[in-house]
DNA sequence: TCTGGGGTCCTGAGCCCA
DNA sequence: TCTGTGGGCTCAGGACCC
């Protein structure tokens, strides 16, 4: 017997096994990375692990261990090691994740075709098509609990509810390893007596705003007329937080849902005023984003660029091209340009960042022949020619072996 | 206490145009 | 021709999520 059929059985923490019509199901891997380390280094087990980058880094994710002595996700790792010194901390391997999570992705699309990625260790299933096949919801969620385990040796614990976001709420009551079911009539008694911070959309600064108005529990925003809500918050949020406050949530599991931007940035070791370490970064940037642009045959026709000073303050300046683009040194040259209007006089920078926004796909790409192409330097077709070329080279011998002349001897 | 990186969505201002 | 209005787009920033 496998240990994750001797794991506590469903509908455990008492809210009921009625399943009917709990069709969606909320995946959520337990402390996703610090296991992932733990698999290849069972040495660990039981003790308080944090994974997370050094020097300006933040937590990525800790072992319950470490949780206990108060150290949680997106907490700086200054913080973290003062909190729990005795704290065994591991560089984040981002690659194994990605194939763990390759591994955990494969199983639910072998459970059914509906499942929508939130993140490396997280998901939504749609499992109404597979009730004949694979028994009730609650029989699916022990299943895939089972096979988790059983395959990647990490825990997961799931929610399983008529709606994503009761599911999503049901599987974080539910950590760790285990796995909760709030049948469809049960949903307001769930919902209410939450904090308006479980509420999705509800962080630090909504809820500050929803405790001043007296607004403590999800009940209280569901007895709050909705008009108020919309003076007090605007009228998208105000009226998504009454609707999510009842149990309203219409949201379909949508697979394959496609990209609406891509970008990196990049926070420095220490704060940097040289402009020409900063023009050389944008570049870099720029032709990260070009190549996962290109990766994901797509093209992008808004460059925005980010700036976060010292002092934590951060502005962002855009410009949307006449024609979508999938070229670095396009991207770069409108980057470099908005950089440069900003007229910074060796002002202390804290990160930089580029993203290209308004994705179309690749197909109705058009090569745009300007008169002086060809002439003046080389055109943006081999522009764009060049950089695929790099991209094939990289692909076949690694990141490092071709990258931009003004980039060579610069460390990644 | 000192705050990563990759995203999405919303709001409000300003501009253009019918 | 002038004026008002409303919609669509762009831009900047804020908040939020994992």
């Amino acid at each position: 017997m496998s240990r994750s059929q001797l794991r506590r059985v469903a509908g455990a923490t008492g809210l009921g096994s009625d399943d009917t019509g709990c069709t969606i199901l909320h995946v959520d891997m337990d402390a996703f990375y610090a296991s992932v380390e733990l698999i290849t280094r069972p040495e660990l087990r039981g003790k308080p692990v944090i994974v997370g980058g050094g020097g300006r880094g933040v937590v990525l994710s800790a072992t319950y261990e470490a949780r206990a002595m108060g150290v949680h996700s997106a907490m700086p790792m200054s913080r973290a090691r003062r909190v729990a010194p005795d704290a065994i901390v591991i560089e984040p391997s981002h690659h194994r994740y990605a194939e763990v999570s390759a591994g955990v992705m494969a199983l639910f699309n072998s459970i059914t075709p509906l499942v929508e990625p939130l993140s490396l260790d997280e998901a939504f299933l749609d499992v109404s098509g597979a009730l004949r096949r694979l028994g009730s919801p609650t029989a699916i969620a022990e299943l895939i609990r089972a096979r988790v385990y059983d395959e990647q040796r990490i825990t997961c614990s799931v929610g399983v509810a008529p709606t994503k976001f009761i599911a999503k709420l049901a599987s974080t009551q539910a950590k760790p390893d285990g796995l909760l079911v709030v049948p469809a009539d049960s949903v307001t008694s769930f919902l209410h007596p939450l904090p308006v911070a479980a509420l999705w959309g509800v962080g630090e600064r909504t809820e500050e705003r929803l405790v001043s108005l007296g607004l403590r529990t999800v009940g209280d925003i569901a007895h709050t007329p909705v008009d108020t809500l919309i003076r007090a918050i605007g009228q998208a949020s105000g009226q998504r937080l009454h609707d999510l406050a009842w149990g309203r949530d219409e949201r379909d599991v949508i697979p394959d849902a496609a990209e609406k931007s891509i970008g990196n940035e990049e926070t420095f070791a220490r704060d940097i005023d040289d402009p020409v370490f900063i023009h050389r970064e944008l570049l870099r940037l720029s032709q990260k984003v070009a190549a996962r642009v290109r990766a994901h045959e797509v093209l992008g026709r808004t460059v925005v660029i980010k700036v976060r000073f010292a002092d934590f303050t951060t502005i962002s300046r855009s410009r949307t091209l006449p024609e979508p683009t999938d070229v670095g040194q396009e991207i770069y040259e409108v980057a470099r340009e908005l950089y440069d209007a900003l007229g910074l006089q060796r002002a202390r920078i804290r990160l930089v960042g580029v993203r290209l926004e308004g994705l179309v796909g690749d197909a109705g790409r058009v090569e745009q022949l300007a008169l002086d192409d060809g002439l003046t330097g080389p055109s943006a077709a081999d522009r764009r020619a060049a950089e695929v070329a790099a991209d094939r080279l990289r692909d076949r011998f690694g990141h490092d072996v071709v990258r931009p002349a003004r980039l060579v001897g610069e460390p990644e």
